[in-house]
DNA sequence: GCCGCCATTTGATTTTGATCAAGTGAAAGC
DNA sequence: GCTTTCACTTGATCAAAATCAAATGGCGGC
């Protein structure tokens, strides 16, 4: 194993980059000092409510974002109104569509999040004279690209038990990626955006946790945290066999 | 408008490579004389009759390819057959997932095609070398990632009508992207097919081709030949006003 | 030309999940 | 403390698509 650069230089690195949880895991993690310095120049730490919008569908994009603590939604809308969420990206994803002027989707904090804004030109030059921070973009795009086709064959081909199944797993796999304990977790959606996930409604999605719930598959306290006995069962009522 | 490199020598490169329609299109064009040519000394053509598979679910990767003509279809399989197709890949569109030994899907020509084969490693080596390379298959990542999550959209959020609307129109303008005119084209996929890209079964969609031709949005011929009369009117029909 | 095969269409019925409509329960406001 | 609100649940009915089943129609082989 190569020690990081930034590691050797720790000192030259900026406070705010040093603290930061998405530094190692996020696309951060591959620049020198030198470069999280004239990043951080530029760079603005925010914190959002749930439901804060990032970015909207069809807006430009000015700024590229690490998701710091939290989880963002993107999410597309229909002309009616009809909405898909298409992505959740968690601690410390990096958030935007590199290359393109225009978003295509919008992207909303899902549960109370902080995230870290750079200007998009600052980080298209760097990434112009930085193969290993493309390469680590690239990594990221394929990682969402492999999530997105995974989720297709959830929507397309799974029952309403299978979708619900299949989110809380997703949620328990990803909610906390230090944690051992996957078994047990807070779901970071409402009813609506699950049933926005799953493409389902609202009222389908609460009555196959009800169902799961009286099955012994989960067990569920104030609506919004999650028991997962046996996680094994769970993936089979998923169609993960 | 910079001219592209491998034009000013284009004697040196290779005779298979120059008459190539995936060159400027494709991952190749942007590689130079020199790399083309030491590509081209392990790549190998290949024609494909319609169905055969150029990779498995779960299979390790040892090539990657360019497809040069026809249509590859994206698949995942459940553990009990049920299917869902997760991306349709037209000439001259790169194929392979890099970084990953193994895949995660299965690859299938969906008409009779030809692709250019290169070992994982020459070109993995490749990439390494040369970040416009990697820019490049980025680009091509991001550009999958888009179609996929308009396709979630489609599969969570439309009606069956929607559904083969939105196929039809996808088709219409990716199938022969020379082509000025979109509005009459062979279809790459069966019935079954349809039903597998659309998360429907075989009947659906054969009634919602007969609805929509009783409609006058489409004409069919042979059961393959699609005729549209009023692209707008289509699209109206798959749900993007 | 006729047969058999396979893809596709069409029809009848069932199932799943959507829709419409009340109810519950917890937290915020008066 | 009571009401209001909002998220969620539960129930009754409806509609869309799946399933089961049969018919059609083109095509290659004989």
């Amino acid at each position: 194993m190569e020690i990081r650069r930034q590691d050797i230089h720790n000192s030259d690195i900026p406070l705010v980059c040093r603290a930061c949880e998405a530094r190692h895991g996020g696309v951060c993690g591959v620049l020198t000092a030198e470069q999280l310095t004239e990043l951080n120049k530029h760079s603005s730490r925010h914190r959002l409510d749930s439901g804060a919008e990032v970015i909207g569908q069809g807006e430009t994009v000015v700024n590229y974002s690490n998701i710091m603590r939290g989880v963002v939604k993107l999410t597309k809308v229909m002309a009616d109104g009809r909405q898909q969420i298409v992505g959740l990206q968690f601690a410390p994803d990096f958030l935007g569509r590199p290359f393109l002027a225009e978003s295509a989707i919008s992207a909303e904090a899902a549960t109370e999040s902080e995230i870290c804004n750079f200007p998009r030109n600052v980080l298209d030059r760097l990434v112009k004279r930085t193969p290993e921070l493309e390469h680590r973009l690239h990594q990221q795009a394929l990682k969402e690209l492999d999530e997105a086709r995974d989720w297709m064959l959830t929507l397309g081909r799974k029952s309403a038990q299978e979708k619900v199944a299949s989110f809380l797993y997703l949620i328990a796999t990803h909610i906390d990626p230090e944690s051992l304990d996957m078994s047990s977790f807070d779901l970071p959606l409402s009813r609506a955006d699950i049933a926005d996930f799953l493409g389902l409604t609202i009222e389908t999605v609460s009555r196959q946790f009800t169902k799961l719930r009286k099955e012994n598959v989960i067990r569920i306290e104030n609506n919004r945290h999650v028991t997962v006995p046996d996680m094994d069962r769970l993936m089979r009522h998923a169609g993960n066999d």
